[in-house]
DNA sequence: AGTTAATCGAGACGGTACGTCAGGTCTTGGC
DNA sequence: GCCAAGACCTGACGTACCGTCTCGATTAACT
């Protein structure tokens, strides 16, 4: 059925055909990611549909179970692509300043209301969604190591104690984001970043003494 | 719902009665309560539904109407009613030990899978149900009202110092306890427990420094 | 709906509640019946869905499933309402005439473009839906027996002779009419329903002699 | 699909070759058929998808589409072919005798439940598929046809008036015999074979006295 | 004691969204 | 260029819930 001369040594490990008929179509695919975290943003997360959903990207809908096998699944990856705008951890020789600014342009981001409100779909997706805790454990890890370089960098310069939890220290920075993002009690602007960044640092640099 | 100023005519032939009829009974309220906070300790929070709450109690759906606006809204008050389990705190004399203590307990009672679900449902309710963060936002300010009492006893006994960011110190409790909870990355036990007391205790001291 | 009269007995009796809750509709399910018939002779047969039933008669799907277990079930009962349209056993004095009338009165009915299309869509659901099959066959018993009683006074009067075999005559009969409808080879008119009737009439008075 | 002696221009511009590409598997084609007809025979005819035929024939969905253009052209042509089994028309030198023969080797045909069901399945798609009902025309001309040449023999042989109404007999023959195979109401064995026979015979007799 | 009216469990109502299934078209690599 | 395979868009299916409305029964204050 297929070129026997062209691979002599695939034949006899794959002798039966691996696939036939149309592939996938990968615009599809990102079509969909795009209109789902557009209607994330402006429209209201709760009354998104998979039929608005499909309706935005040109797209029927069994192609979208086709890729996602949840509704969940989608979502989440859709915000992980969208949401994920990469916030740079910057190298200006000063840890302390680097950090606060790392903070800084992580709490710029969520200025948008449209970022917010991705956010809480994909926390509130992922309390009912296997699939979609999935995509965000597999965000937050991302997330926490970006991070963690980061302050492995304030240990190497000294900032740090070389015996600081990195961990907790982690789980602090994002607890409080996302703790203020869910409940909403308190505002998520550059002075609770300085105020964050400033904790962060105090505790890091007793830890060690 | 209407004024009955408004038909002044009214009044005037019944200017006494107030109120006529059966009154609400105040027994299926508790059990509609119960049940819920029961199907979202053991079933799948996921499938929640105001047939399944109605049968669990024994009471029809429009009951469940007659006193919450809306799903979220019963969802929200029965876990507040059930999760909101007190956990005291206590008064050794020692504010470290107290302060861990604290952290200890409710620790403890999030080693319940059916308290750590309700609550995870709580949170996602609240993202797209405007009731249900209203009361997550009230469940939360009665427990930072609480954790700030014993800071401030820290403050009292000169363990923080004066000026130390209390709602900050807050957050950072309660932004890592929701945070595990809600991404599962990390364990809630005595151990992180310990560290987040151990960490609180570090920085507010320094903070004065 | 019960008689209260016998009450004190009647736990013993009755322990259990007979019903409760809102009784149906019986507006809604006219309402869809009629909407069936309307849409079968207006509109193409073909593209007849729950949905356009449900639209035109302004009720939910539900609804539609509640009352009728399949589409060809409420078809052919919408049809056996609305085509049977009574054509009356007339009674000159004649035999002969009023058979020629009954046919004649029959094909004139389906003149009717609406009435063609509905009636072959009966037949064709009953042909892969039991309930439709069902409808189908006591529609078409009550008709042949209103022919049935024509005939039998065909050989009361001696026009048919006593040993006619009435079966098969009303076979012919409307074995004729339902071929032509279904293949639509041969026209079903004034001139088709005079020769049936001749035809009717001949074999019978020839079958005794 | 096109003619090329249409374009005897371009053969001389490109005078070898004649076609390119694979050409039509006619063996495809006769798979197709025979498993429709299968399928009709044996499955249940309601649930017979183009996916269906095409596994039970190794055919691409896209074959079946090459050849018919629609899913009731090919049915309905799988029927012709296979239900067409043809009942030849005997000559004993009796007339009546020949006729009875005819009526019964049809019914004994239709004994086959799977025939049943292929041609009431071939009705039905008539009602809404243009293309079956093309086929059941053609299909029923020619049986028409052919019980026509028998009964122009008994006006031959002066068994049948020579004014006899051939058409209305001919419809009398197979309008009872689909009215019962579709209604289901009375049963096509070898006892209505005769009657039916009887019948006609007797009223073509007496149409010309 | 009788009247009045709001509540109760139950369940039908008009809707919306779901996830699946089938139809007919388009695309891919192989022949 | 035909073929099998299968992804694509479309649209109907039957189900699950939603929040409301209706039913007979119950219950409690006011007459």
């Amino acid at each position: 059925m297929h070129n026997d001369l062209a691979a002599p040594t695939r034949d006899v490990r794959r002798p039966t055909r691996q696939h036939t008929g149309r592939r996938r179509n990968a615009a599809a695919r990102d079509a969909i990611l795009q209109a789902v975290f557009e209607l994330l943003r402006n429209g209201g997360g709760s009354g998104l549909t998979i039929d608005a959903i499909a309706g935005a990207a040109g797209v029927g809908r069994q192609t979208i179970y086709r890729w996602w096998p949840s509704k969940g699944a989608v979502m989440a990856e859709a915000m992980v692509r969208g949401a994920g705008a990469i916030v740079p951890v910057r190298d200006s020789g000063s840890f302390k300043d680097d950090l606060a600014q790392f903070l800084i342009d992580i709490f710029a981001v969520l200025e948008d209301q449209g970022i917010r409100r991705a956010l809480r779909q994909l926390v509130a997706a992922a309390q009912y969604d296997g699939h979609a805790a999935g995509a965000l454990a597999e965000f937050t890890a991302q997330r926490r190591a970006t991070l963690r370089s980061l302050l492995e960098r304030g240990i190497a310069s000294g900032d740090l104690s070389a015996d600081a939890n990195l961990g907790l220290l982690i789980d602090v920075a994002y607890g409080v984001l996302w703790y203020r993002l869910l409940v909403g009690h308190a505002p998520l602007d550059a002075g609770a970043a300085r105020d964050l960044g400033t904790h962060l640092v105090a505790v890091a640099r007793r830890a060690g003494e």
